[in-house]
DNA sequence: CATAGATCCTGTATGC
DNA sequence: TGCATACAGGATCTAT
């Protein structure tokens, strides 16, 4: 379940492998794996030079050198994007392959529960000074952006009437954090997912952001480290998983603060895990 | 307009 | 053993 820390890490391994490389070829194998694309994927890419990698939260944009476009790519729930050989047999659920003019490794997508999704779009201002592909002009800045304006969200949280993990979870309020690190960042602010925006006094917004910075920001040092071979992809996850996680996937298991169980409950069709004494819902 | 819920998908795990 | 069901959840679409 890739989030903004498992994204980032593709994103720092594509950058190593595909920067500067003209594509040859691009073949769609399944049709779910592009989305909100006009027309031939691969007539928009032959030939074009990809001049970087960019992300915003979970989003991962490649900048085309002959027009104002990219590719763009989501991953979804089960994505991978691998650097491969091309002598390397097909992945089981491989749904496009990019070839380039140095006959190098070639990118694969691949992903097996078809949530992700690839296409070619303009690039479009993005207010300040850069560039963003227009269909994600929608999503907001994630919080390791620089450019991420903390007044502006707390006041637009605030300002929501309804739960605080709902309000996490919303991509064009605050992007890049999913299940996972929303139940992380609100286990360490002892806040309850369904705590209602409206009543969290500023500080709480502040203290709830200084949290999902830096779970984030561990995660991201912890899947930092095994990027350095050919295989791009993290397969989703960042080694986070087998270092800590203190709500998340925790149910049963006693908290790590307090000794109370870990609960579950059910969310906006997922799942929610929570200390019930560090964070009441009032 | 803002918010809530349904939906897409398939490998894995569990229950009877 | 075999079949059915639950579960995982990001983004988008539909409903209220």
């Amino acid at each position: 379940m890739p989030e903004l820390p498992e994204v980032e890490v593709v994103r720092r391994g594509l950058d190593r492998w595909v920067t500067g490389r003209v594509i040859a070829d691009a073949a769609v194998l399944h049709a779910r794996a592009v989305r909100r694309h006009e027309g031939s994927l691969r007539d928009d890419l032959m030939g074009e030079r990809i001049r970087c990698v960019s992300r915003r939260g979970k989003y991962l944009w490649m900048p085309l050198s002959g027009s104002d476009e990219a590719l763009v790519a989501h991953l979804g729930m089960s994505g991978q994007l691998l650097m491969q050989s091309p002598s390397t047999p097909d992945e089981a659920h491989l749904r496009a392959r990019f070839t380039f003019t140095d006959q190098g490794p070639e990118l694969r997508f691949v992903d097996q529960r078809t949530f992700g999704g690839l296409m070619v779009t303009p690039l479009a201002p993005d207010g300040a000074g850069g560039q963003v592909p227009d269909v994600i002009s929608h999503i907001a800045r994630d919080p390791l952006d620089p450019a991420f304006d903390e007044e502006s969200f707390e006041s637009r949280l605030r300002a929501r009437d309804t739960e605080i993990k709902r309000a996490l979870l919303d991509q064009s309020l605050v992007s890049g954090i999913g299940n996972i690190y929303a139940d992380e960042s609100l286990w360490r602010a002892g806040l309850h997912g369904r705590r209602r925006t409206g009543s969290l006094v500023g500080s709480s917004v502040r203290d709830l952001l200084i949290h999902v910075r830096a779970v984030m920001t561990e995660a991201l040092a912890q899947g930092g480290t095994s990027f350095d071979s050919l295989y791009v992809n993290v397969n989703g996850e960042s080694g986070y998983f087998d270092r800590s996680l203190d709500a998340y996937g925790q149910e049963g298991e006693p908290c790590t603060r307090c000794g109370t169980l870990i609960e579950r409950e059910r969310f906006m069709n997922r799942s929610s895990a929570f200390c019930p004494r560090c964070q009441p819902i009032s």
